[in-house]
DNA sequence: ACGAACTGAATGACCGTTCATTCAGATCTA
DNA sequence: TAGATCTGAATGAACGGTCATTCAGTTCGT
C-alpha cells in the first residue's frame, strides 16, 4: 500500500487475516467484488470521493463523508475499493492512465515539435480546468506524502516528463531547438511552469479559464523573456 | 507550587481529577512559556520536528516521535508550540522569513535584472539543497492540505513571487526584457521551474548537487529553447 | 428461493493533548 | 555558608475522541 494514512488495526481476533505482504512498489490491481449492475457504483464513488476529498482534503476526509457523498453505506466502498488510500491511488492511477493515453492520441496529428509543445500545454490545462476538483486532489492531496510522491514521480510523472523531453529532443535533432539544452532539464522547466499555473488557478480566488495562460506559457518557453 | 487541590498521596496510583473537556471551537491562545534557559528547546524541537515530518510525512508522524527525537517527554512539545500543526507552520514560517530577508539583502547588491534572476535561483536552490529534510517538508509536507496550502500561498509565496515579478518589471521598463509579457505569468513560470526542478532533486534516488541546474535553468528561462 | 448487492452499527487501535507530580537549581534567611 | 523555601521546566501516564474497517443481517433482482 502507497500510503498509510491512519493505520487500523487488524480484524477481530478470530480471524487471522494476513495484511498483505509489503506490496513492493505498485499495488495490486485486484479488487474485491466490481459487479456490474445498475448505474455503476465504481465511478460513482470515484467522483464522490473526488469531490469530497478536494472540499475536506484526504485526512480530514473520512470515509463516511464519501460513502454519503455518493448515497451509498460505508460499508459498499469496501466492496468495491480495499481501503481509502486506494480511493485516492485510483483517482490518481485513472485520470493519469487517460491523460497519457489522450495526450499520446493528440500529438499523433501534430508533426511539429514546436506545435506538439503548445498541445501539451493546451490538453494540461484544458484537463485540469475542466474539473477543479480533480485539479486540487492532483495539485494538493496527490502530494501529501514522500512515499507517495516517489511512487507518483517513478511512474506516471515520469512517463509524462518523458513525452515532452521526446518532443524536445526531437526538436533538437530536427534543428528547430537549441541543441546544447538538456532536453531533461527543459522538459522539468516546461512541466513546471505548467504545474504552477494550474496550482495557483486552484488557489486563486479569482475565476479565470486557465487556459488563457497557455500561449504565454508557450511563448515563454520558446522564446525566453529576454529581448 | 501554589495549591491547586487537595494533595495526592502515591505517586503512581491512577489520577482521579475530571478532565477538562475539549475546547470546543477555536482557540488558539497563545504559547506557554518560551522560556530562555541555555540549549534552545524551542529550536531543538523545531528542527527535531523537521527530521521527522521529512521521513514519515506530517500525518504518519507522533508528536511522540518528534518529541523522542528531540530527546525530550512528548509533553514539553506544548510547552514551546500549542499544537502539532503550529510545528508544520513554525518551521513554515520561519524559513520563509529567512529566506524573504536574505534573499531581499542578496539582490540589493546586484543591479541588473538579468543578474538578479540568477541570483534568485542561485539562492533559491542553495538553500533548497543544502537542507533536504527542510526540502522535503517544503515541497511535499507542507503541500498536502489546501488549508496549509492556502495559507502558504496567500502569504509567503505571494511574497515571493512578487519579488520575481518586480524584478521581472523592472528589467522590462528598463528595456532588457519582453515588454509585452505579463510579469505575473512570467514570474509564475520561473518560480514553477525552480519549484519543480527542486521536487525532481527530492524524489530522485541519484545525488546530485540541485545548484549545478541553475545556469541552465536561467539560460531557457531568459532566451527559451528556440533556435 | 437463491445469490448478489448493500447496509450501518459495532469494534477497537490509534494518537493528540492534558495536568498532577517531580526535582534541580535559584533565592531567601539567619 | 548551610539550611529552608520557592520556582517552573520537564515529565509521561492516562484520557477521550476519532474513524477505518468489518460482518451479520436485510433488500434486491431474477
Amino acid at each position: 500500500m502507497p500510503i498509510r494514512s491512519t493505520p487500523r488495526p487488524a480484524p477481530r481476533p478470530a480471524r487471522a487475516v494476513t495484511r498483505r505482504p509489503p506490496a513492493a512498489g505498485i499495488r495490486e490491481p485486484e479488487r474485491r467484488a466490481p459487479a456490474s449492475s445498475r448505474g455503476d457504483k465504481h465511478a460513482l464513488i470515484l467522483r464522490a470521493a473526488t469531490e469530497v476529498f478536494a472540499e475536506r482534503g484526504f485526512f480530514n476526509a473520512q470515509v463516511a463523508d464519501v460513502a454519503r457523498a455518493a448515497g451509498v453505506a460505508a460499508g459498499t466502498v469496501y466492496l468495491y475499493f480495499r481501503s481509502k488510500d486506494d480511493l485516492l491511488f485510483s483517482i490518481f492511477e485513472r485520470t493519469m492512465r487517460e491523460a497519457i493515453e489522450q495526450g499520446r492520441a493528440a500529438l499523433e496529428g501534430v508533426d511539429d515539435p514546436v506545435a506538439r509543445l503548445a498541445r501539451i500545454a493546451e490538453l494540461h490545462f484544458e484537463r485540469m480546468g475542466r474539473d477543479r476538483d480533480l485539479a486540487v486532489v492532483f495539485q494538493v492531496e496527490l502530494r501529501q506524502s514522500t512515499k507517495f510522491m516517489q511512487q507518483f514521480s517513478s511512474t506516471a510523472l515520469r512517463e509524462y516528463l518523458g513525452i515532452i523531453r521526446d518532443v524536445i529532443a526531437d526538436g533538437q535533432v530536427r534543428g528547430l531547438l537549441r541543441r546544447e539544452l538538456n532536453p531533461t532539464v527543459a522538459a522539468k522547466v516546461f512541466f513546471g511552469a505548467l504545474d504552477e499555473l494550474t496550482t495557483n488557478w486552484i488557489l486563486s480566488k479569482r475565476r479565470y479559464r486557465l487556459t488563457e495562460e497557455a500561449a504565454a506559457v508557450v511563448d515563454i518557453f520558446l522564446h525566453g523573456v529576454k529581448r
